[in-house]
RNA sequence: GGGGGUGUAGCUCAGUUGGUUAGAGCGAUCGCCUGUCACGCGAUAGGUCGAGGGUUCGAGUCCCUUCACUCCCGCCA
């Protein structure tokens, strides 16, 4: 018998039945029925129930052990009953008959659950990083990053690329993030810095013409944090490529991403080719060099519609005789929406800095005309020209400047 | 650097117009329970209401200062 354990907690089977078995863990849960304990226990692999009756000698002391400690177990493999059997769970149709224990780490109370769904703070979960990396949903993830970028390593590997690893301590170099500086002990007075990228040092590598180059690098920039943006540290897959145009660039990367999410996600991969927007239809069409194509609206133009003799909006008139142009969106469903979310889009945009949202519905009863602040300048004919875009319009929105359009956007696909 | 929000039990949170002894769920401790898998039931312990100052007969609640966290802006190829 091995000291600590023959299997994992997550391995035994229907087909390890009756077996004498050992397994090494963490106590995830215990269910007491008082003459009768049920105890899970947890390892990086996955659970096992265990099961220990009164008429054990031990069955006192099991009782008493807090979550997380950490035991070793020796038992039997025993079948379920099929009216106990849990599906949630890989082992769920085996339980552990406990013959003797043995505890190889005691716990005081723990500050958080490691058993539990419940979100905490930030704060709390770095505090006890030991505890949150403990729970399932976590380590799940640390898991599957470890697996993305080992298969990341294979893939590129399999594309040619050779690993290169550079150095961490550097001099600055010219980018437009503030470096993070390192004291030099042996130069007093002056500093390393940590790179921003690998710059500097992948260059070096690619003039020496080792063709192609990648390394998961870690970058140093040092610049406040953004809710999905950690501070200060990454990681990011970078690549260099000898004798090629921005197409071979393109084919990498789009087959690894693609690989990537194929083996590792269930959604649906909506393009296996990434589709190509130049910049500037991206920022007419979508007022953003980052559009989410899963969001159909697109901004619209609109300028002419409101050069016509039978459309009477005299503000934007002048400011369109005066060069301005005039975009919109074109929004669904939303006729039968109340005031507040009209004025809520309006307070917001003015939050934003806008002097303020020239929006109306469209009623289509007996005939076709424009509802809402500023529905009454434009004619019948003049919005079926508008409707020529969409015929399931229910609302515009009209702005002169097209970086509020984009921010928009994402509001209205929201509600 | 600027603006907003939050801070109450170990954790997640409630606390009305300023008014008696500040509550709940989970967790902890103790007791009961032989088929649970979010087991169930009962009891007990646990509080500098972030900190400091002020207003008031009286402050978790209002005001000022300050700290921490958080979100947004700035910043980040």
């Amino acid at each position: 018998m091995k000291k600590y354990r023959t299997h994992n907690c997550g391995e035994l089977n229907i087909k390890d039945k009756d077996k004498k078995i050992s397994l090494s863990g963490w106590i995830n849960k215990k269910r007491d029925h008082g003459n009768l304990l049920f105890l899970d226990l947890r390892d990086n692999y996955g659970l096992t129930q265990c099961v220990i009756e009164n008429t054990h000698k031990n069955f006192k002391e099991l009782e008493k052990l807090s979550l997380e400690t950490v035991i070793k177990i020796d038992g039997q493999v025993i079948e379920r009953s099929k009216d106990t059997l849990n599906k949630e769970l890989k082992t769920g149709e085996i339980e552990i008959s406990i013959i003797s224990y043995e505890i190889l780490g005691t716990t005081k109370e723990l500050p958080i659950p490691v058993f539990s769904d419940q979100e905490y703070s930030e704060e709390i979960r770095l505090k006890y990083r030991f505890l949150d990396l403990r729970r399932k949903k976590i380590h799940q993830n640390i898991i599957l990053r470890s697996k993305v970028i080992s298969f990341i390593r294979s893939e590129m590997e399999k594309l040619g690329f050779l690993e290169f690893q550079t150095p961490i301590l550097t001099s600055s170099s010219p980018e437009g993030a503030r470096d993070f500086l390192v004291p030099s002990r042996l130069n007093p007075g002056k500093f390393y810095a940590l790179p921003q990228a690998p710059q500097q040092f992948k260059q070096l590598i690619m003039v020496s013409g080792f063709d192609k180059y990648f390394q998961i690098a870690p970058c140093f920039r040092d610049e406040d944090a953004r809710a999905d943006r950690s501070p200060g540290e990454f990681y990011q897959l970078d690549l260099e490529m000898s004798f090629v145009e921005q197409e071979d660039i393109f084919n990498v990367v789009e087959k690894l991403m693609t690989n990537v999410f194929k083996k590792f996600s269930n959604k649906k991969i909506l393009y296996e080719k990434f589709p190509q927007i130049t910049y500037s239809d991206a920022m007419i069409k979508y007022g953003t060099d980052k559009p989410d194509l899963r969001n159909p609206i697109i901004i619209n133009e609109f300028t002419d519609i409101f050069k016509r003799d039978d459309v009477n909006f005299e503000i934007f008139k002048k400011l369109i005789s005066k060069g301005n142009i005039v975009r919109g969106l074109i929004a669904k469903k939303t006729k039968d929406k109340p005031r507040s979310f009209f004025d809520g889009i309006d307070k917001w945009a003015k939050d934003q800095g806008a002097s303020g949202l020239a929006y109306f519905t469209i009623e289509k009863d007996k005939e076709i005309k424009g509802k809402g602040p500023v529905g009454k300048f434009f004619s019948s004919d003049s919005i079926q020209e508008i409707m020529k875009i969409s015929k399931h319009i229910s609302m515009i929105l009209f702005a002169m400047e097209l970086n509020y359009l984009l921010e928009l956007l994402e509001i209205i696909y929201l509600n």
